[in-house]
DNA sequence: CTGTTAGCGCTTTCAG
DNA sequence: CTGAAAGCGCTAACAG
């Protein structure tokens, strides 16, 4: 807005015909009380004029901008992407634009961005709460104010009154490891990210779970808990923790696929032979899996699908009646093993 | 909003404090002519209270909404999405947020966009056009409706008025390819983009007059355009490519990353040898082109910077009076060649 | 079918 | 320093 030139508006259009701003704008809006005759009048007046309506005024009057605020970590990251799109595909069909923040892994930000989502620009939010977020008073208070909130990927459950979307990470990763034994693997390393981060809890339980339950050894030594928030660092600390190991893993499960290339890479650089001598399996499946040689086998996570859904849960909200207390919902979609070339 | 518990406004302090509204505003604006006391009541009351200006009513009232409206071809192009970081770090600095919205490759999908841009949601437009833009009369029309806009990547320079963000990608590309040249090397394949871009023209022209002040020949063979607009397609296009060759090429100069690793893991494939037998650059550096074994060559873009300088001339466009004609202005960034192991 | 009127919540003259 | 009042552009009763 703030535009340059003087913009037409309802009124404008209305003395032109002499007729009221309020038919004028039933006319617009195809309400069906105003004659046919009446209607066809305005519509041409106002593309004669170049009319454009005025969304901020709109949503004023009528208390909804259909815009939803999505918070997510970072950028960088394909799946946040590909979450959003997601959510965009959804969104759009449903009448509603995204407004896409990232809290750039910090609690503090995360804070800051809700509270200009809070100010009135979004009718309701989807987020992925960062690592650091440990407590959730933050974000009850905005569901306890009623505003529609969804959240994915690093779930927090105490946050009461919001829906969620969520894979099972710990049966996805059993079945990743399980897979591994099935191939005869023993010496299994574990890459995982942020320990913070209820995802990576999870997959490492998974992790766990299986090797206990075929009695395979867990050796410390071969478990990495990536810290890293950067691509580069990340990088590094992959490439340290196999420099340092006294143990030849035979198979590699990484909780992420980037994480998986890059275990890989390393491998690769050692002379390694993959799947002969070491099995890489990743997480996730956003495209880079398949451009690597060898291509990554990994966990297909519908990320996609898990912004539609996480859309679909919030514009139910927004319809929901206001009178009735939101019921909590909790959504599971599934994922699968997509066998490639590393295992 | 629509937020269904009742929020506090100004008018509640007010009452509560029994002073008027304008006062309340002031206070909380920091206005110098409000006492001291009445605004440390004011600001204490409006804690007290929860009080959470609506962004909407102070939009429509200022006219400005503080979003910058960022149009982009596609969200799963990692070089988009760092553009798009790059806007939104200098927009935060600036107290401005961004509004990201993807045209999907289309033209249509392109206007649509724009239009809900213009109903005053957003105060100017960062964007890149797509491919199938040929007529530009409803950028130019937007700019001539006063709303100020910065084009990049795909620039077209007949939108008159708006700013341009862009790189020398005719002369990046030829140092590119003379970097491959005085490596030796002779028989030059190049794998460009869709031919309506102009950025992938400029690299082709590039390409072209490095060959020709070295007096290498050009075989029509070895030049591949790609059409796909989806990572799947491409990944068979090149793969097509390279299997249907008479002539084995010691040299590719790929017009993105992405085709530069498919590029790689195609020949990988076959059994060649990167960089003894056949060298390989890419264009972009975004990261991906680091994980890869060997780790790809290429041009590398200021993409981060792209979008931090495009944010920046908005801006500028945003503060300017609005009374003299924008002058347009365009920036060239520059571009650098990183040198890894595929070279 | 159409017009009148009262907001939506905030900013901003203009008076005082 | 503070208040009253107009207005941003549109919607939605309510009345006719």
């Amino acid at each position: 807005m703030g535009f340059k030139k003087r913009r037409v508006k309802l009124e404008d259009i209305a003395r032109k015909l002499n007729i009221s701003i309020a038919t004028v704008s039933r006319a617009l809006d195809e309400n069906p009380r105003v004659k046919q005759s009446t209607r066809e009048k305005v519509f041409h007046m106002a593309k004669l004029m170049g009319y454009m309506p005025n969304q901020i005024a709109k949503s004023l009057s009528s208390g909804k901008t259909n815009i939803i605020g999505v918070l997510i970590p970072r950028y960088d990251e394909p799946f946040f992407i590909e979450v959003c799109r997601g959510i965009d595909q959804y969104a759009r069909k449903h009448n509603y634009k995204i407004l896409i923040s990232s809290s750039r892994n910090s609690y503090e930000f995360e804070k800051e961005n809700l509270i200009s989502f809070e100010k009135g620009l979004v009718d309701g939010i989807i987020l992925s709460p960062t690592h650091e977020t440990e407590n959730v008073a933050h974000l009850n208070n905005l569901v306890n104010k009623g505003i529609p909130m969804v959240l994915f990927d690093n779930i927090r459950e105490e946050v009461s009154g919001a829906d969620h979307v969520m894979i099972d990470d710990e049966k996805a990763s059993f079945s990743a490891v399980e897979f591994l034994i099935k191939k005869g693997k023993k010496k299994i390393a574990f890459i995982g990210g942020i320990k913070q981060k209820k995802v990576f809890q999870d997959r490492y339980k998974g992790f766990i779970s299986a090797l206990t339950k075929y009695k395979i050894p867990v050796y410390d030594e071969l478990v990495l808990h990536c810290n890293s928030l950067d691509r580069e660092f990340e990088d590094k600390e992959i490439l340290d923790f196999f420099k340092h190991l006294s143990i030849t893993p035979d198979a590699v499960f990484a909780c992420t696929d980037n994480y998986g290339l890059l275990a890989m890479k390393t491998l690769l650089k050692t002379g390694k032979k993959i799947p002969e001598e070491v099995a890489v399996i990743g997480f996730g499946d956003l495209g880079l899996g398949e451009v690597f040689v060898p291509t990554l086998t990994c966990i297909s996570q519908p990320s996609f699908e898990m912004g539609q859904k996480a859309a679909e849960l919030l514009i139910n909200q927004l319809n929901e009646s206001d009178e009735v207390d939101h019921q909590k919902r909790i959504i599971h979609l599934k994922t699968k093993l997509t066998e490639r070339e590393s295992t």
